[in-house]
DNA sequence: AAAATTTGGTTTATAAAATAAACTACTTTA
DNA sequence: TAAAGTAGTTTATTTTATAAACCAAATTTT
């Protein structure tokens, strides 16, 4: 009946990670603090943990002088995305 | 941007549990182990904290010989649950 | 120019959560 | 009456989320 959630996107800074960069190109990673609200901290480790399932890109750079890490989504990430936002539905179907 | 999600719906069991609570008028342990595919002992500590946090009512009784735990959600339960889905919608709207 | 502060992060430690395994108390079946 | 099943709870373990502490370089202050 319900479909697993994908442990790695039911997560509320991940999933806000994701929602973010679905609708930019690409996003740095004050950019990502900023509109999360999260912790330098714990954005650090949940960017990590996006990247290593494949479902960002990470780009370090230099913006002038100062370092920049920059994310985007990728075509893994957007299908994972949307199978969770499927299941889902099942969960929440009653107030849609 | 991001609201917060309500930690206590934001769990995969905790919110199927709630996702059956609100479609039917009540349901016992068994059935909502059997729909959940929980496991009993995870089913348990979930009713429990949703029963704390009054989002559901837990009515413990005797079905013949056998002892029948029935759930049921509550108004505030019912609240919190669309709250809930009303942030939520937040990060998948993309989805939607 | 030296010292203090800020920026952009990472690493490590702690708190909280999910989950399973072990257990209890009772019932049914062989 | 012994073995197995039912309906759960409690306890222990693993995983996860989060924050605090840290680092290196850049900037600002005195």
């Amino acid at each position: 009946m319900f479909k697993e959630l994908n442990p790695l996107l039911h997560s509320e800074l991940r999933l806000a990670v994701m929602s973010i960069l679905l609708s930019v190109e690409s996003a740095d990673f004050v950019f990502l603090r900023e509109q999360t609200g999260a912790t330098a901290g714990n954005l650090s480790v949940q960017i990590d943990k996006l990247q290593k399932a494949g479902y960002i890109s990470v780009n370090k750079s230099f913006k002038g002088k100062m370092p920049c890490t920059t994310c985007a989504i990728t075509e893994t990430g957007i299908k994972a995305f949307e199978e969770y936002v499927s299941a889902l539905k099942e969960y929440i179907k009653h107030d849609l």
